[in-house]
RNA sequence: GGGCCGCUAGCUCAAGUGGUAGAGCACCUGCCUUUUAAGCAGGGGGUACCGGGUUCGAACCCCGGGCGGCUCACCA
C-alpha cells in the first residue's frame, strides 16, 4: 500500500493495523521508547495562571479519548491519570507531514503532545498543539464513548480497559492504595514493625478454613497457601519483635460471592504487652483516622446505611447480644439447646455439630445484621476462638472483640493466649472435633506451642480484612470492585463442547 | 453446589407469533480552520457462546455443554 489511505473492509482491528503500517512507511516508529513530559495533565490545568500561555508551551502525554476532525483542524481530549484536558490541532500550524500523521490517530492511541495553552471560545483551557509524538498505536478500539464498558464479565477480564473508560473505577483503586497506606502509616508511626513471613506453609493454621493445596517437587513435601499469618507473626513476638503487622494475602479455598474472593488482603498486627483493649482503642484510633484522610470526615455512606465512625464505638457482649435477640442467656446453654432454639426459628442447621457451630448460626442469623453502627462484639465463647486468652473474669469466655460495620464483619481481635498448655489444650479440642465431623478445625502446630514453651509476653493482637475495609470506604456492594483482578473461571475452552 | 436471568458487529443495545440480522458509537471515503455526544453525505464490518435436535426454514423452539450476573448455602 503506498499512500493512498487506509483500504475499505476488514475488521476495526485491521484497519488499524493498517495504520501502524501506514506510519512506518512515513517513517513513524509508532511504539516509541520515551517522552519528556512537562507536567501531568492536572498540573497543567493547575498552573494555567502562571505560565505565559503564548510563550510557554507544555508537554502531556497521554491517551487520546476524544476526537473531532473537522478538516483543516482537529479537537480532541488527552487523558493521563490525572485528568483529562482538551488539544487542539491545525493545519497552517504544522508541517504537512504531521498533519497527515494526527490524521491517522485514532481513539485510543497514546500520544504526547506539546504547544501552548489556550482557551477556546467556550473557555475551555486548550493545548495549542505545535509538536507531538505517536507513543503507542492501539489496534483494538475502546468501548463505547456514552455506555463505556457495562459487561461484568468484561470489566472483570480486561480491567485495564474498565481502568481506561470507567473514572470510577479507576477512583476506587486509588483510594485502595491511599488507605492502605494510610493504615501503613498509623502502624509505623505507633511502633510496630512491616513483616513477611510465609505464604508457603507446612501446616496451615491461625483460622478455621479450607486451604489450597501445592507440592514443592525438591522437598516432595505438600505445602498449603496461608489462610492466615498469625502463627508466624505470634513466633515474632517471641523473638522478640515488640511490635509487628504484615499486610498478608490469604487464600481460603471456599465459595466466592460478593464479599469472598479465594485470595484477599488480611492486614494482622500484633503488640506486646498489650490486651484487647488496647487494640480496641488502637482499632478507634485507626477508623479515625482512616475516616479523616479518605472520606473527609466520620461519617460515611454504605449501600442505603448513613454510618458514623466518631469514636467511641457500641460495645456489645456477645451473650448480651444472644440474649437481646433471644429473650435467654445462653452462656450455659448446651449444643442440644441450643440447636433447639435455631431449629425454632427456622435456622438452617445442616452441618453443624458442636456447641460453637449453633453459636454461630444464632449469631450470625439473629445478631449480625442488626449490627450497622460500628460495634465491638466482646467476649466470645471460648468453643470458637482456640487462639485466644481465657476471660480475666468471665469463666468459658475468651478475651475477644470483632468490630462490625453496617452488618460486616471488618475485624477480629484478641488477647493473645500465651498459655502454651492452655493452647496446646485448645488444639486438640479443636482436634476432636474434626473426629467428630466438624466442618473446619486446625491441624495441631506443634511448633508454635513449642515458640509458646519459649514465653510469649502479654500481647494484643487484630486482623483486619482489608477488601471490606476497602469495599466500605468506598461504598462499593461486590469484593470484585475493589479487587483488580478478580477470581475468575478461565476463559480457556469457552464456547467448546461440552466434554 | 442449588435456583433465577443473560450471552446478537470492537462497545451499548434492537428485531409481534420461527421467514434468512439492524441502530447508535467506533472504523473507512468525501466535505468542513474554535469543536466538544461536532455536523452532513456515502461505505465496510456478523462463527448470533459452542455442539446437537425439531422444521421447508432457527438469533428465536427443544436437549447437552461453556461463561457470566443476581441469589441461597459455606466462609472473612
Amino acid at each position: 500500500m503506498s499512500g493512498t489511505p487506509t483500504p475499505p473492509g476488514g475488521s476495526e482491528r485491521e484497519q488499524r493495523a493498517a495504520k501502524v503500517a501506514r506510519l512506518r512507511e512515513l517513517g513513524v516508529v509508532p511504539y516509541a521508547y520515551r517522552f519528556e513530559r512537562t507536567c501531568t495533565v492536572a498540573q497543567a490545568i493547575a498552573r494555567e495562571g502562571e505560565l505565559a500561555p503564548a510563550e510557554t508551551p507544555v508537554s502531556l502525554a497521554g491517551r487520546l479519548v476524544a476526537l473531532r476532525g473537522h478538516g483543516h483542524t482537529s479537537f480532541g481530549h488527552l487523558k493521563d491519570a490525572s485528568g483529562k484536558i482538551q488539544i487542539y490541532i491545525r493545519d497552517d500550524e504544522v508541517s504537512a507531514r504531521d498533519f497527515e500523521i494526527f490524521r491517522l490517530l485514532d481513539v485510543g492511541d497514546i500520544v504526547g503532545v506539546t504547544g501552548p495553552l489556550f482557551r477556546t471560545k467556550t473557555g475551555e483551557l486548550t493545548v495549542r498543539v505545535k509538536g507531538f509524538e505517536v507513543l503507542s498505536k492501539a489496534i483494538n478500539p475502546l468501548p463505547e464513548k456514552w455506555h463505556g464498558l457495562q459487561d461484568k464479565e468484561l470489566r472483570y477480564r480486561r480491567r485495564y480497559v474498565d481502568l481506561i473508560v470507567n473514572d470510577d473505577v479507576f477512583a476506587t483503586f486509588v483510594l485502595r492504595s491511599r488507605i492502605v497506606e494510610t493504615v501503613r502509616r498509623h502502624l509505623l508511626a505507633n511502633g510496630f514493625l512491616e513483616v513477611e513471613t510465609p505464604i508457603l506453609q507446612p501446616i496451615y493454621g491461625g483460622a478455621l478454613a479450607r486451604p489450597f493445596v501445592t507440592h514443592h517437587n525438591t522437598l516432595d513435601v505438600d505445602l498449603y497457601l496461608r489462610i492466615a499469618d498469625e502463627l508466624y507473626l505470634k513466633r515474632l513476638i517471641v523473638g522478640g519483635m515488640d511490635r509487628v503487622f504484615e499486610f498478608s494475602k490469604d487464600f481460603r479455598n471456599e465459595g466466592m460471592d460478593r464479599s469472598h474472593n479465594p485470595e484477599f488482603t488480611m492486614l494482622e498486627c500484633y503488640a506486646a504487652y498489650w490486651d484487647y483493649t488496647d487494640m480496641m482503642r488502637f482499632v478507634e484510633e485507626l477508623f479515625t483516622l482512616l475516616a479523616r484522610e479518605i472520606v473527609g470526615g466520620t461519617e460515611i455512606t454504605y449501600g442505603e446505611h448513613t454510618i458514623n465512625l466518631a469514636p467511641p464505638w457500641r460495645k456489645l457482649a456477645y451473650f448480651d447480644g444472644l440474649r437481646e435477640a433471644t429473650g435467654r442467656d445462653l452462656r450455659e446453654a448446651d449444643a442440644a439447646a441450643l440447636k433447639k432454639i435455631a431449629v425454632e426459628r427456622n435456622l438452617d442447621v445442616e452441618g453443624a455439630s458442636s456447641r460453637g457451630d449453633f453459636l454461630d448460626i444464632l449469631f450470625g442469623e439473629l445478631v449480625e445484621p442488626g449490627l450497622i453502627q460500628p460495634t465491638f462484639v466482646m467476649d466470645y465463647p471460648i468453643e470458637i476462638s482456640p487462639l485466644a486468652k481465657r476471660h480475666r473474669k468471665e469463666i468459658g469466655l475468651v478475651e475477644r472483640f470483632e468490630p462490625y460495620i453496617a452488618g460486616y464483619e471488618v475485624g477480629n481481635a484478641f488477647s493473645e493466649l500465651n498459655d502454651p498448655v492452655d493452647q496446646r489444650e485448645r488444639f486438640e479440642a479443636i482436634a476432636k472435633l474434626w473426629d467428630g465431623g466438624a466442618r473446619e478445625t486446625h491441624p495441631v502446630d506443634e511448633d508454635y506451642v513449642r515458640a509458646l514453651e519459649y514465653g510469649m509476653p502479654p500481647t494484643g493482637g487484630l486482623g483486619i480484612g482489608i477488601d471490606r475495609l476497602v469495599m466500605l470506604l468506598t461504598n462499593s456492594p461486590s469484593i470484585r470492585d475493589v479487587i483488580l483482578f478478580p477470581q475468575m473461571r478461565p476463559e480457556e475452552g469457552r464456547g467448546g463442547a461440552g466434554e
